[in-house]
DNA sequence: TACATTAATAACCAATTAGTCATTAATTTA
DNA sequence: TAAATTAATGACTAATTGGTTATTAATGTA
């Protein structure tokens, strides 16, 4: 008894795309969890944005956690293992192996959609224990590892100091991190009144040469001057 | 007619404590924020750490917001003034004055649970636009404001290079970010397998040393060698 | 065309929770 | 001690939302 109101609009209510619905799940669920975190996104909004009602989207994905699941696979995991030949196959030196990854890091990983799952895992970790797992094993730890690569690289042939490498690596990793976070958190950072808005590219630039200039062989003492602190 | 139960019990249902409230839901709600996070901490929960029901609450807090806010003020908001102050009073080389800060503020925030406050804003922003710009504008602008003003001394000194300010203040907030957001977040980032835990201080130290590597006036060139870059 | 299969729907359920308010009782005042 | 004041309670509301399922209808087949 109830008026069906609106047939003429361009999706047919029925239509039964089996193959095509995972993939635009996935991407509507991208979009969204980018845009809102994982708890705030709501299966119902995936769904409608997929343009299928939300027991499509249950038949498809067993839960939400299962969703972000895909959507990370889908987007991150699997790029390292090309990322990790392109290291092995670079020639130059390290340190502009260095400045090759951070820079094609941006571009490829960074400066994408991609870059605000990063955000939303330090985000919503504690809340959901498992999804942070999977990121850490997923995500993390193969990051590490492929910075860890080039570090050694540049010990080995001697173009940089000998270095505490877990250390070295979160020097790496933290402007990284850093960045994705600002980029996808309004607590933006980037100044009101006192500069025109930060640049990243530059602010990689700018990092990069600090801890080159931090890893390289020194041609000069550091000024270890410090003992007992003031203040 | 419903029978009232435990009498007996330490603290009085109805005990009034009119001074003492705020103080107690203050110290309650930085535990679970800290802990679950903004959204996911429940104002039953405050309450009931804090001793009293959730009608109580809302009687000294207008809203969850209300109380975050009021959060952090007291916990981070009020201490930068001292803290511009012990600036001003140092006597050493600013080499020395930013690795006496650095390791200030680990003790003094880095390592308390205010540095959870950070991580929770820049988690939960998004979600909060209102929360966000007050903590914008009462945390992230003074802090930045005392990390320039430290640059800047180096290099009105001559100890520092010229640089650019806003990068350069970037590189050292930057790390304690970082640490703040991998203490909260479990997506450790503290590698299982290839090393023991990652400790802050070591951290923090091997960071600052990067920095003024970087910053420093140096005696042999920056080996900028990078024309196009390859892989 | 009749029937079987299954993709898709939408109404529904159960759980959660910020904020309200009428009621209760501790404390003060007269 | 009686009355007035107000701190504190907890039951209640209204809104939200992950996940379920009985029903609907598109598609393939005989």
């Amino acid at each position: 008894m109830p008026v069906s109101g609106n047939k003429s609009i361009t999706h047919l209510k029925h239509e039964r795309r089996k193959d095509a619905r995972p993939g635009e799940l996935l991407a509507a669920a991208l979009d969204l969890f980018v845009e809102k975190g994982f708890a705030a996104t709501k299966a119902e909004e995936v769904a409608r944005r997929a343009g299928v009602s939300k027991g499509t989207l249950f038949l498809y994905f067993a839960s939400k956690e299962d969703l972000f699941k895909a959507v990370v696979r889908e987007n991150i995991s699997g790029r390292f293992s090309q990322w990790n030949s392109e290291i092995d196959a670079f020639e130059g030196s390290t340190a502009n192996l260095l400045r090759a990854c951070m820079s094609l890091w941006w571009t490829r990983l960074g400066n994408t959609q991609a870059s605000g799952i990063t955000k939303l895992m330090f985000s919503e970790a504690s809340n959901f224990p498992e999804l942070a797992a999977f990121y850490q094993h997923e995500v993390i730890q193969p990051a590490k590892r492929l910075i860890r690569r080039i570090l050694q690289r540049g010990v080995d042939r001697g173009e940089f100091a000998p270095l505490d490498l877990q250390y070295s690596t979160y020097t790496v990793l933290a402007p990284m991190i850093f960045l994705q976070l600002i980029k996808h958190s309004r607590v933006a950072c980037l100044d009101e009144a006192d500069t025109e808005p930060m640049v990243p590219e530059k602010y990689i630039s700018a990092q990069v040469e600090t801890i080159l200039a931090g890893l390289e062989v020194r041609t000069y003492p550091a000024n270890q001057d410090n003992g007992t602190l003031p203040l």
